[in-house]
DNA sequence: TCATTTTATGAACGATAATTCATTTTCTAA
DNA sequence: TTAGAAAATGAATTATCGTTCATAAAATGA
């Protein structure tokens, strides 16, 4: 067994496992957890349902690691963006932008992950669900961040950070959830500006402000 | 067999009804729609597994009265103040505060609502799970309609009255959600005018702007 | 090619849970 | 008090999957 070998083996390996994560993917976007079943993933997968349990320990081992690596993604371009020396405004605006085109680029994940984030279910006993939702926690305390440097640097009103930072995620949270149930496809991208115009200059007419 | 009897045993019947629902809300919230089962809901409710079935036709259809019939309740509620001759402002401050302090009161169907939201799985083939979406856009539609009034009148920016709604509404259910997971207990209303100013006013500081 | 190892397969197993229904319990009213 | 009606019950039925595993297929390398 020599070692270019071994690297083709893994390749091999790691590629079907993508193939069958990309086809967990589309099913659980279009049923949900609990009524799609193993089998129905391995016939998209055109697998055997047998195979999957070479891939993946279990169901739910399957959905979390799922959910898991592409939390990571989104994760790990938005701490970089955000570490940047912009601005925290430029730095919220560019975040902003990121995500959308991300999950523009990701549909079917993120009718996923937004039926996963109100999941109480596992919260609790599952050690998978709760690396998870500790990745969310993590991501609101990175943007907080941001925020309350935008108040130091005189960017921003003086409000509690995380407050800044729940309104913003769920403003965003709600423009996603109307694009994916929208039955009339747009880019999603181009609430970006609306969203920011909101959640920036609030809906109030100017001239009536004291 | 009298009126009077007929009334009695019409009472109890709904009495008994409502002691059903009130011990299902109780276990849907803790564990979600599929993990619950029938049984843990009859023995929550001090009756026998198959009286449920007297109550109720099917597993869903116990799930979506208790859903239906809050939502419709909400609805009411809301409805009513956004109807009133109050300038847009005030019926948007109004009901902002009617709905935090429903929310505070029914905390359990909060936890089972607000996953309801984001289920695809029934929006589509479920007729009972349609009427309750259903519910979800007349809801949006309403807020929409008292937004434009505000534009019309001079007290809102000319943005899209939908999006305005969609950005209020995601803010308010992202407090929702926070308060729900919450282990420290506080009360939700004290959120409102954090709401209010965020969404009113906006974010970014006033001395900076143009 | 062929013996050996690795990988894939899907039928069978076992567990779970929604629903039903024969039986029991409770209620009704004469 | 009691026959008959109405309601409640939970054990039995049925169906559905997640998972396993004995077997088959494919890959390997001599």
């Amino acid at each position: 067994m020599e070692t270019a070998g071994m690297k083709r083996k893994e390749r091999e390996f790691l590629a079907r496992r993508r193939e069958i994560l990309s086809a967990a993917e589309r099913v659980f976007a279009a049923k949900g957890f609990f009524p799609t079943t193993m089998s129905e993933i391995a016939r998209e997968a055109e697998f055997g349902t047998g195979t999957l349990y070479k891939y993946f320990k279990s169901k739910e081992d399957l959905y979390f690691s799922l959910i898991d690596e592409k939390v990571e993604e989104i994760n790990r371009l938005v701490k970089a963006e955000l570490d940047k020396k912009n601005s925290p405004l430029e730095r919220i605006k560019n975040v902003l932008r990121l995500q959308f085109e991300f999950i523009e680029q990701n549909r079917d994940f993120f009718r996923i992950y937004i039926s996963e984030r109100s999941r109480f279910e596992w919260t609790v006993k599952d050690d998978l669900g709760k690396g998870i939702h500790e990745k969310m926690v993590s991501y609101i305390e990175a943007l907080s961040l941001v925020m309350k440097q935008g108040i130091g640097e005189g960017e921003l009103e003086a409000l509690d950070p995380v407050d800044l930072a729940h309104a913003l995620v769920g403003m965003v949270n709600s423009f996603v959830f109307e694009w994916l149930i929208s039955p009339r496809p747009y880019p999603l991208v181009s609430k970006t500006d609306t969203v920011l115009k909101i959640f920036l200059r609030g809906a109030e007419r100017m001239e009536r402000r004291r």
